[in-house]
DNA sequence: ACCGGCATTTTGAATAGACAAAATACAAAT
DNA sequence: ATTTGTATTTTGTCTATTCAAAATGCCGGT
């Protein structure tokens, strides 16, 4: 019943949410992440507010109510599910079933979204190793730790890859850092602003920090 | 860039030309098949009319132009590509693959479809025996024939189903009267209204002439 | 206490698509 | 030739969504 528009801010006010700890997320923000002039936002947060949707106070910020919330994961699940039967399934490249599956998402009925669940096995993470919540909207949070947070010599997998544009996710691919891959920090330059490290069998590549950071990893152990 | 909308009427146009021996289609016809007022398909129209996608007179009906025509293609292509995924790779009910094809024909990028139609071996015919459109618009159009054009002791296999209707299509499943099926026609009896036929070690059923209209049948060589 | 700058909200207007109901045209029947 | 009935087109309105630009509110520095 909610249009693809409404999906979409949803979608997005629950992603910025997460991203800012839970903080009410700024009509600039969100206007922009959308694709949409500041008014523009302000008027449809204003009829999700009418619908119960969201919490909001004028200059305030935008809060989901838990109906929101709970759509926004529906929204969410559909599109992390697609994305890895893009992948899985038809093998479609790693850096553009985002894109992809931004429109699919809001085409996806329920019962179509179970047999995708089942045929992929009931997955847990979609190829960039987001969480795949579940059909009754709960999901297993767990923040791995950005690269950027790691000690030298530290061992880990790759758990995600946390941003969706193709050219970066493209260079990610290129260089071995997808979701799964074992890796070692060698060195963190804090000065040189430099993070270097070597995925499994592979060369060792530097980041800045600034790409460092999309990349989290869930490090062993020990060490 | 064409809306789902405008995807929409031109595919309904195209389906309503084919069904009736191209002959153009009555407003009143195309209203009710894509599920709106008269008004609103007059003035639909008028815009694709301007946009070169269609050519009409006004109480003349309408019919596709060559660049609609291809785009009511491709909309249809996408359309049975999509029914048979969902049939094959996510075992998703014949009867109502239709309904859930109907979203997401709009929502399937080239990309994807061309990776869905390998996946699937290129196939030329969707689940209910209709053919499918290739990507440069071109159609193997074999009509086969319908059941009601059949005499008894013939022999062929179900080609087509040519009805949408999920009720109609269960129950064509649960007498094995689908694509690809062998039957035999039995009987057919003219005025009581009725054809009875057998699908291959199966039981025979009998239909009135309503319902075999919509069953199409290649028939083997001999009789 | 005041001001400037920036984010936000208002306002006014546009577009796509739809409906209901009134007006009109045509074909068939008288 | 006139009537009648049905299909079609017009007309006036509505909702959802968008934009640009003007108005407003607020926060931090003086």
């Amino acid at each position: 019943m909610a249009s693809a528009t409404v999906e979409d801010y949803l979608k997005h006010i629950y992603l910025l949410e997460q991203a800012d700890m839970d903080n009410p997320v700024a009509m600039g923000r969100l206007a922009t992440t959308v694709g949409v002039a500041p008014g523009t936002a302000t008027a449809m947060i204003k009829t999700l507010a009418n619908a119960q949707l969201v919490n909001y106070e004028p200059r305030g910020g935008v809060r989901l109510t838990s109906t929101g919330q709970q759509m926004a994961l529906h929204v969410v699940r559909r599109h992390r599910l697609v994305e890895l039967l893009l992948v899985e399934v038809l093998s479609l490249d790693w850096s553009l079933v985002h894109h992809e599956a931004e429109q699919l998402e809001h085409a996806i009925s329920d019962i179509v979204l179970e047999k995708i669940d089942a045929l992929l096995g009931y997955p847990t993470v979609d190829p960039h190793g987001d969480p795949i919540p579940t059909a009754k909207g709960h999901l297993k949070y767990v923040q791995p730790v950005s690269l950027t947070d790691c000690k030298p010599g530290q061992q880990g997998r790759i758990a995600r890859v946390s941003d969706q544009d193709t050219q970066f996710l493209q260079f990610a691919e290129r260089h071995r850092l997808t979701p799964g891959m074992g890796i070692t920090i060698d060195a963190y330059d804090k000065y040189g602003d430099a993070v270097t490290v070597s995925p499994k069998h592979c060369d060792s590549v530097t980041l800045g920090t600034n790409a460092a950071s999309k990349i989290f990893v869930a490090l062993s152990k020990k060490s």
